[in-house]
DNA sequence: AAAATGATTTGATTTAAATCAATTGTTAGT
DNA sequence: ACTAACAATTGATTTAAATCAAATCATTTT
């Protein structure tokens, strides 16, 4: 017992050391908010920080899945491309968010990066070695699965049964909570994707996107600055627009 | 120290006993599969088991979160309801599925029984301090999730982008896979939903589920024993029809 | 600045699936 | 066995969104 707090001291005594993870801006948003400063260092030492740029690829759907990814700046979408060329956007990721998850070995989704995007790089087998000796981090990261659930749970019922305005006015009002929750500007709202990106992720055509996008305009309920800014006039109407 | 060493010699010798985990048929389905024989009369302890009737709900989106669910016999259907009535069924439950998953302390969805139905009922809290203790049920928790979270994302593309006829197939196909996982008869397989049900699951609406599995019948892919009773005649082809 | 490329909007038409309506099949109750 | 209640199918019509097509707007490139 005492030889363990001469070590916690030790190693308390190390955590003023600067580290990648203690520098990290956004880690109050990510799983690894969870672990103390002193824990820090060796955290930094298992993950690698990678960059991309806008359109690149972080992975493919069909490779083996080895790594597991946290992002740290920037947003990503993840999506699924059907045999005949069709997309399907299963998200738009932020800072924060945790990917990365597979089936068989292999993605479950392919990741592009949206503009300039850091990531943290986790190999999975590391990952898991790293979590079997920290309890806290394991329930971290079983609580952001669960929560993950509830969202693509709640993406169901918006594919599966929302109208095209629906769906396109929850979007409006998803984007600009989220930004709410990670204290970044939630009116306006700045677009980093394209329509073409919308429509794919709300199982639309993009001149549905527009057309409803013009509509919500023509009704006031929203200001287009421009085809990437948007001012949401109406919340509450909004809200109203969307079950 | 020499305490706990007793305790614990004394669970491993009344490891013999029977226990309602002891007994479960689905153990090895179900999250619980990681656990020892020794372990099993404590975990028996913190769970109930409960029985529901056709149609029963076990709990409604609205109330407020405290129990976890393990399915230990029949079928359950997992539901979003709009407030305008419309209908999104999640899933369709089989043994071995655990559920229950929260958002602020609601559920995220509603759970009704599919015939009869026997669950395993945890209280969140409890298991919480049972995971807390055992890695091993958290780790297999998080796996189970995760993997949860693939299918549901998987669902996305088929509720974003598949027409209704690749729906329908897939739904077939998916369902005679599932029974094979958990060794039951896969072909002809045997529906325990209604049609309004898979309607309400796919995106569709009961006329339209009609109509296409009489396409199927009559491009003579399956064949319908009963409405509830499918045979699948051309595996390939079916396949071939959605992806 | 002009040209070229790409993104977005707007309009006209088509179509897949929803809706409306009726019939047939199935199960349960007397 | 007969009726009632429910579930599923089939047909006719409508409609929301897709598709096809063109124009406008924005961003690079030369």
């Amino acid at each position: 017992m005492l030889k363990s707090a001469y070590i916690m001291s030790n190693i308390t005594q190390n955590s003023e050391e600067i580290t990648r993870c203690s520098l990290c801006k956004i880690r109050s948003y990510s799983f690894c908010r969870c672990l103390h400063e002193d824990e820090l260092k060796v955290f930094s030492n298992i993950s690698s920080e990678k960059k991309f740029s806008d359109k690149e690829n972080i992975f493919l759907q069909q490779n083996s899945s080895k790594n597991l990814y946290n992002i740290t700046k920037g947003n990503v979408k993840i999506y699924q491309l059907l045999a005949d060329g069709r997309i399907q956007i299963i998200g738009f990721l932020y800072p924060g968010d945790f990917f990365g998850s597979y089936k068989k070995g292999k993605y479950n989704y392919s990741a592009e990066a949206i503009g300039d995007v850091k990531v943290c790089v986790f190999e999975e087998s590391l990952l898991n070695q790293h979590l079997e000796k920290n309890m806290k981090l394991a329930k971290e990261l079983l609580h952001m699965t669960s929560h993950e659930l509830t969202l693509v749970q709640d993406r169901m019922a918006v594919l599966g049964k929302l109208k095209a305005n629906e769906r396109v006015a929850k979007f409006l009002l998803n984007i600009s909570n989220q930004r709410a929750r990670i204290n970044w500007q939630d009116n306006p709202i700045s677009l980093p994707m394209t329509r073409q990106n919308v429509a794919d992720y709300l199982g639309l055509t993009i001149e549905t996107v527009s057309r409803e996008i013009t509509e919500l305009k023509t009704s006031n309920i929203i200001k287009v600055l421009s085809s990437k800014q948007i001012y949401i006039n109406d919340k509450e109407k909004l809200s109203s627009l969307c079950q």
